[in-house]
DNA sequence: CCAAAAGTGTTGGCATTACACCCATGC
DNA sequence: GCATGGGTGTAATGCCAACACTTTTGG
């Protein structure tokens, strides 16, 4: 800030925020993809995203993105800064540096294509991180980061639970935690675990009779933030990057 | 992105990065500040930094400036984006959005006051937390934020090394952790952690005699980033603000 | 000069808890 | 077939005590 007197040789740069927005379907993880309608990266994939307007504050531009883009209520999801992405070549029009926010929430319907939304669809983690799908900018990184952090998130946090729609099982659970994390997990162990920590979920007292098996217990969103004890992924396979988990 | 060709009210914005270096002295959390040069908030004490400059980048703008107001060489430490702050009215000179970095390094001297430094100082963060000292700009919040992802990351990855000068002794670190979270920990248990952590720590074989007591022996930083298993402070008294941690 | 005390690092021993793996039962 | 619950052996942890090495104190 002291700069102000000396070279003046500060950038003005526009400010965009980004939304990384995940979802488990089908038992897999997906994310949310719009497909741009200009240029610059014209007809690909990217992240739902938008200029901050004057004024603004950045979570606000966050969530109106959120609605406008995607006719999701933010209201119903986690969302939280993830980081900000400011190389100055990222974008081909001039200095846009933005801001990334991570959204995690249950499946929802997106409003259908032709409303003022343009293409948004979600689509399995999988195909991207398998380089089927290239999206446009920095966003594949974006995306990366996000999911080592989400991925780390689920153990020390309950945000697990955003995932899910109220009430919700233990297999509901269960089966976030294997999506996300990309391995099985020992239903009993898990239980044990998760009914244990303090202030995770709340027993509603009911139960829902699915298709086959035994009715399975209800429960909604407890108190608490944090895990504790936390629930680790038993093998820390595939060690993951380093740069990446800011756990932040 | 795609609001380009339409309302165009996208703010432009100065973009400043802000540096919230940590060390341990004495055992116990200081911060580095500046007193402020210029209005606004001339004479109060501040986190350093300043503009980022045309065509750069955000990570090489935060090195520049801790050279430059601090003297400092990033190389000896651990850097990371933290959290980037965005209210319009943060700054009274307008719209300014500040990236914040932080940095967690070993106790090391300052350049002297009346070189091109201003007066850069080792600061207590316990004067800053009981409100003897009110930072400019929204830099408490940020103090704040840092320091519970300092905590944070203490339990979950090897960056409490960050803090130690090579080579180190176990109390040397040990007193890393009880300075940053403020409470005690027992030797016994510490050791048989911290070495049993794959990877965190590298012995030297070598002894270092101190002024009394026995001679303790001397470690290396191991390759790892992640500690496996966590270092859990033991109690999770003070429940930590849930929006704070990002695992970040 | 030697002996005792004090301070610090290091090692070891339980008792308790958490955990992974497996099996039994209810619907 | 799936959810639920219990049981058992292994590993991790918390607490506590003993030991090793050094300097300081004081006769």
């Amino acid at each position: 800030m002291i700069e102000q007197l000396r070279g003046r040789d500060h950038a003005q740069a526009a400010v965009t925020v980004d939304l990384l927005i995940y979802t488990v379907r089908d038992d897999e993880l997906h994310v949310l993809l719009i497909e741009r309608g200009h240029a610059p990266f014209e007809g690909r994939p990217a992240l739902p995203g938008g200029y901050v307007r004057t004024g603004e504050h950045l979570d606000t531009a966050a969530l109106r993105e959120l609605q406008e883009e995607t006719g999701i209520d933010g209201s119903r999801l986690h969302l939280e800064q993830l980081r900000t992405y400011g190389d100055p070549d990222r974008d081909p029009r001039g200095r846009v540096i933005t801001v990334a926010y991570l959204a995690l929430g249950p499946d929802m319907p997106l409003a259908e294509a032709g409303t003022d939304a343009r293409t948004a669809a979600w689509v399995p983690v999988r195909k991207i991180l398998d380089g089927h799908i290239d999206l446009a900018f920095d966003h594949g990184v974006i995306l990366r980061e996000g999911l080592e952090r989400a991925r780390f998130q689920l153990e020390y946090t309950t945000v697990a639970a955003a995932f899910c729609t109220e009430p919700f099982t233990l297999a509901e659970l269960r089966r976030v935690y294997e999506a996300v994390w990309g391995l099985q997990l020992d239903a009993s162990n898990f239980r044990r675990k998760v009914t244990g920590a303090h202030g995770f979920l709340l027993p509603t007292g009911e139960h829902r009779t699915q298709e086959i098996g035994r009715p399975a217990a209800l429960y909604r969103r407890g108190p608490a933030q944090l895990l504790s004890p936390p629930l680790l992924r038993s093998s820390d396979a595939g060690d993951p990057q380093p740069s990446l988990l800011a756990l932040h």
